[in-house]
DNA sequence: GTCTATATTTCGATAGAC
DNA sequence: GTCTATCGAAATATAGAC
């Protein structure tokens, strides 16, 4: 179903997932999604007959799915050390295109179908705790950290991670990067002197 | 200009602060807003006579001005111990309706007009800025902690502290608080084990 | 498959009665 | 001050030519 059935259609999911993840489900208009392709609006309805709802959870889809396997892939590659893990997950979210988890659920999924609604917003929580916390649980029986509620420290490096997006002005290339795995630092070593 | 004229001009702020800033600028119709006060959409022009893009302005506005008056207070009531500093900062949070500067930044702001757009950018990041890292420094300079950037810490501390907000489901109140002054102790201990 | 043209709906805004 | 009624613009969606 989030298969892109050929590459117009793919074309498609990529300029509206960009416009989607940026603005919002009422912001975005078909019309920029068919300019963002070159074509008329119309034209995308050949592609997506459900109309925006459609493409709105197809984009949403496909996001979340590629968020899952890219974090585990992406934590599997780094080897053993929980720091270097740490920094994976980090440079996965600095060169992913951001997704404002708070707005999907508080503004974009209460427009559409309740049903689908539900759905993408398990979905959501699934996405990225899943293979997140299998890291953590692995890190605490290893004894490299202790924490006692692992849902919230996902939550949180969630949270810090994807933020690093959120800063204005132009930076040099590979400066989200940097910042993510600063971040990712002060996180696990404290901003307490010792 | 932020002042509200009358009571009822206030409720209309307050309600339509409730929505902006949890749907965002274009998600919002001037009807819910008038729903949520009690009148028809129409009425509303009588108070804000410039319209949607207006009320928008005015509600950020005070917002931000609050936010900023808030901290202040909340820090300098919290005492010298900065922890406890910390926890004032998380608790505030907790307390006020959360403010998705992302989506602001990226998607609200460009809908308006452009001068407009920009001084509230500069607004908003001075607002919660300011208070965060003149705590920040002063907690440095008794060697409380050794950071080597406060912007970035005070954006970590925002967007941490808001994200108590982004939980799903029903839960207690104070529920939020306690949340949030774990958020602080990971941030001020962290995670790692010694 | 993509287009033009148009129908339908929604929303911001205005006019004018009360 | 608040209402009803309506306008005009914009956006989703459909119909049908090519």
């Amino acid at each position: 179903m989030t298969d892109p059935v050929n590459e117009t259609h793919s074309r498609i999911l990529d300029a509206a997932e960009a416009l989607f993840m940026r603005k919002g489900y009422t912001a975005v208009r078909l019309r920029d999604v068919a300019d963002s392709v070159g074509m008329r609006h119309a034209s995308l309805f050949y592609y997506v007959p459900g109309g925006k709802e459609q493409l709105y959870i197809a984009v949403v889809e496909r996001s979340l799915n590629r968020h899952k396997e890219g974090l585990t892939k992406a934590i599997a590659d780094a080897g053993d050390d929980f720091r270097m893990q740490m920094y994976a997950v980090a440079d996965w979210f600095a060169e992913t295109p951001p997704v404002d988890f708070g707005r999907i659920v508080a503004s974009d999924l209460p427009e559409i179908d309740p049903h689908e609604a539900e759905r993408l917003m398990n979905l959501t929580y699934d996405a990225l705790r899943t293979p997140l916390i299998e890291m953590l649980q692995q890190a605490q029986a290893h004894n490299r950290i202790r924490l006692n509620d692992f849902n919230t420290a996902a939550m949180a490096l969630v949270t810090l991670a994807q933020s690093a997006h959120g800063i204005p002005g132009k930076y040099p290339s590979g400066w989200k990067q940097r910042l993510g795995r600063q971040l990712v630092d002060m996180l696990l070593d404290g901003w307490l002197a010792r």
